[in-house]
DNA sequence: TATCTAAGCTACGGCACCGTATCGTAGCTA
DNA sequence: TAGCTACGATACGGTGCCGTAGCTTAGATA
């Protein structure tokens, strides 16, 4: 009831200031709204239930950000994750190292819990659509790099469209966690990025 | 404001009987149900505005359904979609028009637009979870009987694993529509049931 | 020390929603 | 005609939310 927080993050102990600068209070917001879009989703993230869980006042909050929207956006795309692009050298070691890290972040990752309440928004608000296009884009750029290495090695063939391997191998790995909630074991990542290959080396030359 | 509705649906302009019957205000609120669903998804269903616009009386929705859920489990049941399953001889016909179909529901149909708000509820609610793993299944199960035609016809391996065959075309499908939001055209769909044809004939053989 | 910036608190008006209570009454059936 | 069933209208209590107003005060800076 008295104790304030410290820092960026959680209210914790330490007696330090009362009053946290104007940094950190934005930081503070930030987190507990990203927070409550975890384990919540979008409709569960409420000005007040920011306020209340990073201590900073509601009032405060409206003087960083004009609206609740602002916020989420804000939140948002401060932890829209990226998939690190790996190079091993190979187009079959590459995929499959990206898609076991992509099954990784659905199963374990807390975006992949937030992730179908922006799609559902996006289903209605033009905004947020492009939004999510522009971040999901990034977020699979991966594909692109590793698709662009393997053409340059000649490993590819050079016509080959980029977002259609993005989708053979995304598509199953998303399919699995969202719609039909079954397991994502390796074998299964491997088996798709097998099944990529095979059509992309084998079927067309 | 006082001409009220004639039977199942919208408030028809008739001023026939203003009190309908039980079945009839049933079939009014789950229409309107319905309705609200897919244009805003689940958490744009109040029991009040399925009043309003039934014009069913909220006093007597709740004469029927015992809370704001019932009546949404009740709609969403109500029309979960079932994709009909082709026979036209061969695996290569039968996926190509099961996947045609589905795709065209995915950008018509009016429940495509409501699924990804089924999907963040199941997210945190295990009861709606199994409810859409259940759906699911059953708008899926078209994938399940023509590969079992398939294997009786000795076109498709025995032992090949009918889920994997299923992520590998709906996946690529609904990734399209939900995630990467790009068009979903024939070609696109021709490609991706192409793909899974090649590895799951050529390449077991 | 004086000043100024920005955080904190309490409270409010407005709205939408859930679910209930109360009363009135249409229309069928005995 | 009497009575029963189920719908309709209004209203209410309670909650949660958005965004704002008015005031206080901590802490940095000049």
């Amino acid at each position: 009831m008295s104790t304030k927080s410290r820092s960026a993050g959680e209210p914790a102990e330490g007696p330090e200031p009362l009053r946290r600068s104007k940094e950190a209070v934005k930081a503070a917001s930030l987190a507990a709204a990203y927070e409550l879009l975890t384990e919540f989703g979008l409709s569960g993230v409420s000005v007040d239930e920011v306020a209340r869980r990073s201590g900073v006042a509601k009032t405060t909050i409206y003087r960083h950000w004009p609206s609740r929207t602002a916020l989420l956006f804000d939140a948002v795309m401060q932890f829209a994750p990226r998939l690190q692009t790996p190079n091993t050298g190979s187009l079959r070691g590459d995929l499959t190292s990206l898609a076991l890290g992509l099954a990784q972040r659905l199963q374990t990752g807390r975006w992949s819990s937030a992730m179908p309440s922006i799609v559902d928004a996006a289903e209605r608000d033009t905004e947020v659509a492009e939004f999510q296009s522009r971040t999901h884009a990034g977020m699979m750029s991966g594909f692109g790099a590793i698709a662009a290495r393997a053409q340059a090695r000649g490993e590819l063939d050079q016509k080959l469209d980029v977002s259609e391997l993005t989708a053979a191998i995304a598509g199953p790995l998303f399919y699995r966690r969202w719609f039909s909630r079954q397991e994502l074991d390796e074998a299964f990542v491997r088996g798709v990025v097998e099944r990529a290959l095979v059509w992309d080396c084998s079927s067309h030359g």
